[in-house]
DNA sequence: CTGAAAGCGCTTACAG
DNA sequence: CTGAAAGCGCTTACAG
């Protein structure tokens, strides 16, 4: 058990090539007599030797390395998509460097860090980043893309759904389903999503003539939707549908509704959600939502991320993508 | 906008230092004069520089980088225990540079590009690892711990739950419900955590006299349960017990023994899960299980990775954290 | 406390 | 096709 790593030397050693025929049979774009290649591989598989990436990254300026910025790792979208995007980028040789920005919604002081680490790119996903942070990137040339967050008015790349659509489709579908106390349960307030989904809804609802909604503060979890139905069906007069930032939160409106107050849905209250996770289409829940198409929103960041690789010095851009009504039992009866 | 990154020497110049003296302001653990670190710190401010990670790595011979292999990141358990564990990498100053591993569930073809990378130690969740590698990794003296899978009478560090004695608990709690027919629906099938569960289960019901339960083969995904519980709701003698491998399989099975079949939980058949995800205790669900926890497997895994970074050489470890079975209402109404 | 110099493990012109 | 040499951006004894 030799504690000390092979290294080009020893390869070269061994097989009596030099260091330099090691470097070059382990990089595809130099040319190597097949006799001297097959010498070098096989002294390689004896010392167990791997040429170090990071090494190799100081003289290519190229580490193959993207940083992943997330925040709420393990909650809603997010192991979705990173599940798809780790996998894509291992499809295209580049490893992921995953920085959880934790409670803070907010990526800026972790981006020092994964530039420290000479990520090649960056995809920053549900948190922010100040302009500041995102010049900085661009004067490195490290591409950096945000995922269901954007700078309006800004040169940073964007890529997120259009939440403000939804809120108008889930306002109309309501008004169509004979609503006439509609409610909104926030996602976490501050953030854009939650922001634009509700002002959708209320111009949709306005467009109808509709004045604002009841508005519950609550955050992107079940409980917050439990809370939720809690204060509005023991308040005074009784929301008839109810519109939640997340299917998650309109699930734990569901439940409660169901198990703790009696009432039926939809007959009683109508609900409808927002993300078309995959627990909406339960027959335990049925939940009408507004369904995030995240597959072209994983396929349009990473074909922008690859476009900045190729070339530097591409014009940014912010992409909006279209999401869709989708009819369920808990907003109509069938 | 200098398309050209910052190196110590452009610093060096712009404070009028040598570039070792900005080696030794950006390194803990050297002495600088006050008036010195603010003269270099204000030139690195202004040029926008921040040390390459990746050419220390070369002469420390660390890259503060754990390499965490998974399989399904965005299944079951996968996310919660990324959430946590990345946090508290993060904590003890490391990244973490993420795997995966696909469909397949075999670490053993990322590890080379992993090591490759120069990880200063390695977590592998929910896949295998064969020895040859296991042992690829020691002789490199890159600590390696198996999360929620294990390599019986091998020297990897590995943190499982007692699943075998998770199976026995439902086998248990299902006679004292009064179950007669019990049925048993697996996971992955050559999972091993699947095995365990479906062994102990075996083995509980032959201590209390009975035979071997039905036997679906499933996976775990909601979905499977659905299959399963058709298959067996449209069988000769139906099951009154189901135990699903986990929580997201007997959820599949629940909701469609009531809606498909428009039978009730427990009394026409009772449902047992294994994991207690959040969802299991939901009013809609209200699943018994067995509660995994891990947050004690994730401490677990950490320290045992924290002993071998800081001694190599460290004896390994073959951790088993014990399980607890939940009582609620898919088994036992109240 | 600070500088000059060697060296970490590679890649890549430059010759041959 | 192959080797000797320079150099990527750092750290760290070695002197002073």
């Amino acid at each position: 058990m030799s504690s000390n790593r092979a290294t080009a030397h020893d390869v070269a050693r061994l097989a009596g090539v030099s260091q330099s025929t090691v470097s070059r049979t382990f990089s595809n774009n130099s040319r190597i007599s097949q006799a001297t290649r097959e010498r070098v591989m096989k002294a390689a598989e004896q010392l167990g030797y791997h040429p170090n990436i990071l090494a190799r990254s100081l003289l290519t300026h190229e580490s193959r390395l993207i940083g992943i910025v997330m925040a709420g790792i393990d909650t809603a979208f997010a192991p979705y998509v990173l599940e798809n995007v780790t996998l894509r980028l291992q499809a295209a040789g580049y490893r992921s460097i995953l920085f959880n920005v934790g409670r803070a919604q907010d990526a800026d002081d972790l981006l020092p860090s994964a530039l420290a680490y000479q990520v090649d790119g960056l995809i920053v996903a549900s948190a922010l980043v100040s302009e500041a942070m995102a010049a900085r990137c661009a004067s490195l040339e490290t591409p950096l893309v945000l995922f269901n967050r954007s700078v309006p008015d800004s040169s940073v790349n964007s890529v997120t759904a259009d939440n403000v659509a939804g809120g108008r489709l889930v306002a109309q579908a309501m008004i169509d389903a004979g609503v006439t106390r509609p409610a909104f349960i926030t996602g976490r307030e501050r953030s854009s999503t939650s922001q634009d989904r509700e002002r959708g809804f209320i111009k949709g609802l306005a467009d109808a003539g509709f004045g604002e909604p009841v508005r519950i503060i609550g955050d992107y979890a079940y409980e917050a939707g439990v809370r939720a139905a809690r204060s509005m069906m023991t308040a005074g007069k009784r929301p008839d549908g109810i519109f939640a930032a997340s299917d998650l939160i309109a699930m734990g409106v569901m439940d409660t509704v169901r198990y703790e107050f009696g009432l039926r849905v939809p007959q009683d209250v109508c609900v409808v959600g927002f993300d078309d996770i995959p627990e909406a289409a339960r027959l335990a829940y049925q939940l009408a939502t507004v369904r995030i198409d995240f597959d072209a929103m994983i396929d349009k960041t990473l074909s922008i991320l690859h476009d900045h690789l190729e070339t530097p010095g591409t014009d940014p851009e912010q992409v909006t993508v279209p999401v869709t009504f989708i009819e369920r039992s808990s907003l109509n009866s069938t």
